[in-house]
This record gives C-alpha cells, sequence and structure tokens, in this order.
DNA sequence: TACAGACAGTTAGCCTTCTAATAATTTGAG
DNA sequence: CTCAAATTATTAGAAGGCTAACTGTCTGTA
C-alpha cells in the first residue's frame, strides 16, 4: 500500500535548509550581520574589482533587485560597503566593500567552513564525492 | 592552491532549497496559499485526530510558537481551519481541517508531487536511492 | 497543598523578502 | 537618428519569520 503523500527529497532539503540557515545565521550573530550579509560582503570583496552591479548580485543569489536594494543600503548605511555610480553608465551603481567589513571577511569563513564541516562529517569520502555530484545535477536541471 | 573559501554543500544546498521553495509557492499559487500553508494544512488533515496543539507544528516545521501563532490566525480568518481549546487542557489548542481546505489536499499532493518528480528526474534509480539515505543521515546529525 | 517554575499561546515590534509601480538611463530597430 | 523597449535601481506596502515580554494554565516538589 502507497502512503497517501510522499515527497521525502522536498521534505529533506527543506528541512536541511531551515536547519543550516539557522546554523549559519548563529555563527556569525557575534559579528553583527546575518549569514545572507555575511555571503554578499565576501562575494563583493572576491569580485569588487570586475565593476559588479546590484543585479549580478541578485542573480547570484537569487533574491530580487528590491531586497538587494534594501540590504545595500543597510550595509551601506552601517559602513561596511560603499556604491558608486560608474562613468560610463549612470543606470548602474558598482559595490565595493569598505574596511570595517574587510576585517570580518576571515571570520566569515571560518563560520560558514564550520557549518560546512557539520554537514558532512558523518560522511565517508565516497558519500562526500557522490552528494556533491548529484547536488549539482540536480541544481543545474532545476 | 586551494581556494581561499570553499563551502559547496552548504552553498548548493542553500541554492537548491530556494529554487525548491519558490517552485512549490509557484506550483500552488492559484489556490491561494503559499508551499508553507499548504504543507501545514496537508499535516493537520494527516494527523487531526491525534489531538495535535500547536506546539506541535512548530516542531515538525522549526518554526518558532509566534510563527505558527500567526499562520493559523491567517488560515482560520480565512475559513481553512479552526482551533479548539480542548476540555483537559486550557493552554492548549487542538487543530482541525474545515471542509475548504479538504477540498484542496488533493491538488495540493499533486503540485507537492511534481516538484518532488522535478527534483529526482535527471538521477537513476541507485542515484535516488543514495541521494535520500545521504540526505537522511545529515538531517539526522544536524 | 501551595507556589515556583514549566508550558502553550499571544502580542508588539523588528527584519528581510516579495510584488507592483515608478524614475532614470541606455540600447537597438526601423 | 529617433523613440519605443529594455535595463537598473528605488519606493511603498504586504507577508512571514524572528525575539522578547506577557498572560494564563498546569505540574511537581518541598
Amino acid at each position: 500500500m502507497k502512503p497517501r503523500k510522499d515527497t521525502p527529497y522536498l521534505d529533506l532539503f527543506q528541512i536541511i535548509g531551515l536547519k543550516l540557515k539557522k546554523r549559519a545565521d548563529e555563527s556569525i550573530k557575534e559579528l553583527g550581520l546575518n549569514a545572507q550579509q555575511g555571503k554578499i560582503i565576501d562575494y563583493i570583496y572576491e569580485n569588487q574589482d570586475k565593476n559588479i552591479i546590484q543585479r549580478d548580485l541578485a542573480d547570484r543569489f537569487h533574491v530580487r533587485g528590491a531586497s538587494i536594494t534594501n540590504m545595500l543600503q543597510g550595509l551601506e548605511k552601517r559602513g561596511f560597503i560603499e556604491r558608486k555610480i560608474p562613468a560610463n553608465n549612470e543606470r548602474q551603481k558598482n559595490i565595493y566593500v569598505l574596511p570595517k567589513a574587510v576585517e570580518l571577511i576571515e571570520d566569515f569563513h571560518d563560520s560558514f567552513q564550520s557549518v560546512e564541516d557539520e554537514i558532512v562529517q558523518a560522511l565517508t569520502a565516497e558519500e562526500k564525492q557522490t552528494l556533491k555530484e548529484i547536488l549539482m545535477k540536480i541544481n543545474e536541471r532545476l
């Protein structure tokens, strides 16, 4: 007899996603930011030499442009980043990390790395490899 | 040379989780609810004979009690559910699905099932099995 | 058995995301 | 070359999550 409802993959991804979000937020809370803000600062830092604009962040993090506007306004007000309108296109804003945020980036890496380790700690090397391949396959096709 | 930052599992889980949430919301939007509301109504329906209370929903869905209060107030106001204080404990509220919501449950199942299918469509039977085992292992230890 | 602490639920206020509408600028097709 | 359409960013307002503080009820221990 089949169960009336059976979506184990959807359920597992949702629950694991929620738990990871909470772990990640918790692990960098002491820095006065949340995980999403940490990820964004890190991404800006790694890419600020490529003239990234807000649109790029929205694409990379799968959120709407309006959400990026909100987030960056907050980070700018608190002195973590700055935005400059480039000379060649007045519609856009290039984004740069300020020293106050650069100081935190190593801490972000440590925090995210420790959450990463929690995910895979119980897996064998082979399981880790298999999992990564399958997740990439799913992500590509979704 | 190692990359300065490398959290592929955390990143993949976050991105896949976000994409799935959007797919699921989209797939039941026409019913006037979001995926979380659908999941909750479905769960109440399956368990209303077991005298579930709000605390149980908070645990099952990994959200705070206050969020459940909010959600259920909305669903009650719109006539999808009702809450009754049981005779033996005036602190609690038992939760029941009303006919207006029961009608939708088959549609929820179809919608969630189609998102489920999207997740695993590109996988072999063996990959599906392996993935489920690994996800369950990760979820248990998180 | 009385009452301190635990437990269930609610409220208020904050934060982050979303959609829809809007403004300003750039692009490209005719 | 021009102007309609596309692009980038912003705002306002709604929704849903959170924490902290609170009310009311129950429970167990001294």
